[in-house]
DNA sequence: TTAATATATGAGCAATTGTTCATATGAGCA
DNA sequence: TGCTCATATGAACAATTGCTCATATATTAA
């Protein structure tokens, strides 16, 4: 049963089909990575990491993480677009602030995972 | 108080101590970017999802997803890497699962954060 | 030992991404 | 209107990443 993706002869055909048809579409699928990629960069999870704590101006924000106005900008709006932050204008001043209540879950099983302890460093067979 | 990363004369100097204070270690969310940094690509988010299911090998998984048995393998490098997959050897079939009880969480609040009906497409202002 | 097979891995390349720099926008004020 | 300030944005460049291809490793069988 071997084909054109894996050279193996040892395909377990059932799982495989039972399991395509458990998995979520396609689509989502992507788009719960394009999710993931949102959190996936330091200075988006220090900028998510502050704003649980307060609202925050995009300055605010620069200043607290000791970089440019310029790079804080361009992240706040990938999280825009991934409708994690909402923002609120107040004159020239543009406050941000979280816009989901599963960020917070997302976060925490996330600091559980790398904060859980390691047995062993990994290390195959 | 403008200062060197930002020109703003706006700076609430009171927020960011508080803010600075309570925010978790830059490690710790250097880790957690990390983390993230795994899920935020589909191959991989196929692979978790499809370990879900099933315990699966890696010639079953390269079936599943039409992919070659070396990008499989070098994605599984990296799942493992993270401790988020773990595997069992049988003769020369290596079957992979998952490791990890948070990943569920972490994908179900995910799914439900892009399932959440959208009122309207961001635009800023 | 030799051959076959399932998986792992290193090098290289194309595609993606985060930052910087320069500049645009837009709001408040003189 | 014209100026200043807070923020947004486009282009460009360096760094990272995911895949492919070739090959190495490890296990089983002859």
């Amino acid at each position: 049963m071997s084909d054109e993706f894996c050279s193996c002869d040892i395909v377990h055909e059932n799982i495989i089909e039972i399991v395509k048809q458990k998995m979520p579409q396609e689509e989502k699928l992507y788009d719960l990575a394009e999710l993931f990629k949102v959190f996936g960069d330091t200075t988006r999870v220090k900028i998510i990491s502050a704003l649980f704590e307060a609202e925050m101006c995009v300055c605010d924000i620069a200043e607290l993480l000791s970089m440019t106005q310029s790079a804080i900008s361009h992240q706040l709006r990938v999280l825009r677009q991934a409708r994690l932050v909402k923002h609120r204008k107040e004159g020239k001043v543009v406050f941000y602030s979280l816009d989901d209540e599963h960020i917070k879950t997302i976060f925490n099983q996330g600091l559980e995972h790398i904060l859980e302890p390691r047995g062993y460093e990994y290390a195959i067979s």
